[in-house]
RNA sequence: GCUCCUGUAGCCAAAUUGGUAAGGCACGCGACUUUCUAUCGUGUAAUUGCGGGUUCGAUCCCCGUCAGGAGUUCCA
């Protein structure tokens, strides 16, 4: 298998290379597959959404197969945006998981430190490095000037570009006299660094996912490298660390793929382009399809939610009144069926229709994003996350009651597939079944039914006796005591029936409480009057049984029923309610068993004669 | 607008150097102690976005077109 892996890779870089580099290069790269050194590099901006995690997972799952390392690298070089505990909760999510860290801010490594703030110092001088190399150059433009030039161009329809074709009339160490440059430098006056893209070049791209992409270095931007504050931005800083930390494999999310052109051009302006890792771009975790989740039942609250929204959006809306607005966000997402095309944007359509079209468009299609949890009603985080404000705290799949092993299921699923039929693998059986070359291209849709139906396939199949166990916790803590032997049953009967480990307490509640109410409508409908007599009878029966295992249960009640010649329904189904309220729900004979001989004889007693007035 | 990526049933998604379409979710039906929002079995559903081309043969290669997404920040 890392045979396999192995042979195609080296002959992918052998025909990149047009065969004729050197032996040593091949042997390097063929000593890196071997151990392979990944990193999951998020920026400690606030909770690391599930996309996040799923990217952390991917490279752990190709790290571990060919015994390869993990790494954590924290990216704080924006300091604006940094969020006081995002750091911990990304460790926490991972070690919740079950994802190990080899190396890490915490763990320490041979190619420390691990925040990308604490090593600031040798970014400036690469930075520098690339102006002395003719790669880079000083641009002394301030933000409000770009940002002017910006606003200029977007008024003409086009976008403002640093590139080849605009640096030559700005404010930079191209344009200017050599001496003015030094002068500005040694003033101390505010610059930043950026890439010199050569121009009329094709840079190729091997991405491991897509295969060659191209891009056309004269559309490419001149991006900053260092800003004026010192530190790098993130396409200098993860070049700089990938290469010192010896990564090999970078595996990250499609929304850098745009940019990987600038990371080639990097390695090559720095010479370390023999070095230079292979890429593989995930693709992005797109909202779940409207049409999944849309239906009659909700549609209101969804149109309520959608509304208020709009507004917090666009709280100068004054085109319409809102009870217009309301109704037609309604229509939309009631028209399920034609919901993506009716969203579309027509040329009759006028300037109202249009920005409430706009705000649908992009509330209802695109990147899985934070707000969708709460609009939609599920999580996208691991963890809980509590913010600075309400608006910015989030329930996570912890607290719903996710195993986090149907997590790690789930999202291996989102955007991989090992082309087999098996689809519950555990950490253990991923590690050996993934590979990147099965990773898909097209945006993966976030489905949170098939979450759920993973975590319910974790339960169905999860060991008695240890759901048995966390279940005795709970029950504890409400004050529900039986013996283990019937907390197991309890498992082994409702783990099938329910989603989440905290569904079974609820559905179970019968068995420890009286205080549930009969659903009168099936009771009225079960409860026959000429049988009145035979279900007293029945109880009296029971009332002499000393055997009240299932087995001896199910033996005394259909002798019963034969003997008598009655329906199983006539009989079975009024004890069913009587016994526990609802008429679903395991076997008769379990819940009897479970219940206990008193209470079912109290119960049946007080249910028949409530039955009997209704 | 420009650049890049993607497009297989209601939804997710296989078919890895071209050989006429797996599987899962949802749905229908049946069975399961005449219970069930569970489980098991079974079934319906796709002119592979659209239009051309190359080929004996195209989901796969080429051209065009439409749609969706991402990027276009001194953010990552």
């Amino acid at each position: 298998m890392i045979y396999d892996y192995f042979c195609n890779k080296i002959n992918e870089v052998v025909y990149r290379r047009k065969f004729c580099q050197k032996r040593c290069f091949r042997i390097i790269k063929f000593l890196n597959m071997l151990q392979p050194r990944v990193r999951f590099a998020p920026s400690p901006t606030g909770a690391l959404h599930i996309g996040g995690l799923r990217t952390a997972l991917y490279n752990y799952l190709f790290a571990k197969k060919l015994g390869g390392t993990f790494i954590l690298r924290i990216e704080d070089t924006d300091q604006t945006r940094y969020v006081a505990g995002a750091e911990k909760y990304i460790t926490d999510a991972l070690e919740w998981v079950g994802l190990d860290l080899n190396e890490s801010p915490n763990l320490g490594g041979n190619f420390g430190p691990y925040r990308q703030s604490e090593r600031k110092e040798m970014y400036g001088e690469f930075g520098h490095l690339l102006v002395k190399n003719g790669w880079g150059y000083y641009a002394f433009d301030t933000e409000e000037e770009l940002n002017k030039k910006r606003e200029e161009a977007e008024k003409n329809k086009q976008t403002f570009s640093y590139n080849v074709h605009t640096r030559n009339s700005l404010r930079n160490s191209l344009t200017l006299p050599k001496n003015e440059v030094e002068q500005l430098l040694n003033s101390g006056a505010d610059f930043t660094i950026r890439l010199k893209c050569p121009a009329d070049e094709i840079i190729y791209v091997n991405d491991i996912v897509r295969g060659q992409v191209e891009f056309q270095s004269n559309l490419l931007d001149d991006k900053v490298m260092l800003k004026s504050d010192g530190m790098p931005t993130y396409h200098l800083a993860n070049v700089v660390d990938d290469y010192s930390m010896k990564i090999t494999h970078v595996i990250r999310g499609e929304e850098w793929l745009p940019s990987t052109a600038h990371h080639v051009l990097l390695y090559r302006a720095l010479g370390w382009e023999d070095k230079m890792p292979h890429f593989a771009h995930l693709p992005l975790i797109l909202k779940p399809a409207p049409a999944s989740y849309i239906n009659n039942k909700n549609v209101d609250s969804l149109t309520e939610k959608f509304t208020s929204e709009f507004y917090k959006k666009n709280p100068n809306f004054t085109l319409k009144p809102k009870q217009e607005v309301q109704k037609m966000i309604r229509g939309i997402l009631l028209d399920v069926n034609n919901i993506s095309s009716r969203v579309q944007i027509k040329n009759k359509d006028k300037e109202d229709k249009i920005i409430i079209k706009e705000f649908l468009k992009s509330t209802l299609f695109g990147k899985l994003s934070k707000r969708d949890g709460d609009r939609l009603g599920f999580p996208v985080f691991p963890l809980a996350w509590q913010g600075e404000k309400e608006d910015d705290s989030f329930i996570g799949f912890r607290e719903v009651g996710f195993d986090p092993k149907a997590l790690i299921n789930f999202l291996a699923f989102l955007g991989w597939n090992p082309g087999t039929e098996q689809e519950i693998f555990s950490l253990d059986e991923l590690v050996e079944a993934f590979s990147l070359e099965r990773i898909g291209k097209s945006g993966a849709r976030f489905d949170y039914e098939k979450a759920k139906w993973y975590n319910q396939q974790y339960l169905i199949h999860g060991n008695d006796e240890e759901i048995a166990q966390q279940l005795k916790s709970i029950f504890d803590q409400k004050g529900w005591y039986t013996s283990n032997k019937k907390i197991t049953k309890i498992a082994a009967l409702y783990k099938e029936r329910a989603t989440f480990l905290n569904d079974i307490p609820n559905k179970a509640a019968f068995i420890f409480s009286d205080g549930f109410s009969y659903d009168e409508k099936n009771a009225r409908k079960k409860w026959k009057e000429k049988n009145a007599a035979k279900n007293y009878e029945l109880i009296d029966i029971l009332k002499n049984t000393t055997d009240f295992s299932p087995e001896n249960l199910e033996q005394v009640i259909k002798d019963f029923i034969t003997d008598n010649e009655l329906g199983f329904g006539d009989v079975m189904s009024p004890m069913r309610i009587a016994l526990s309220g609802v008429a679903g729900g395991p076997s008769l004979f379990d819940i009897i068993y479970l219940i206990g001989k008193g209470r079912t004889i109290d119960r049946l007693k007080k249910g028949y004669q409530y039955f009997e007035n209704l």
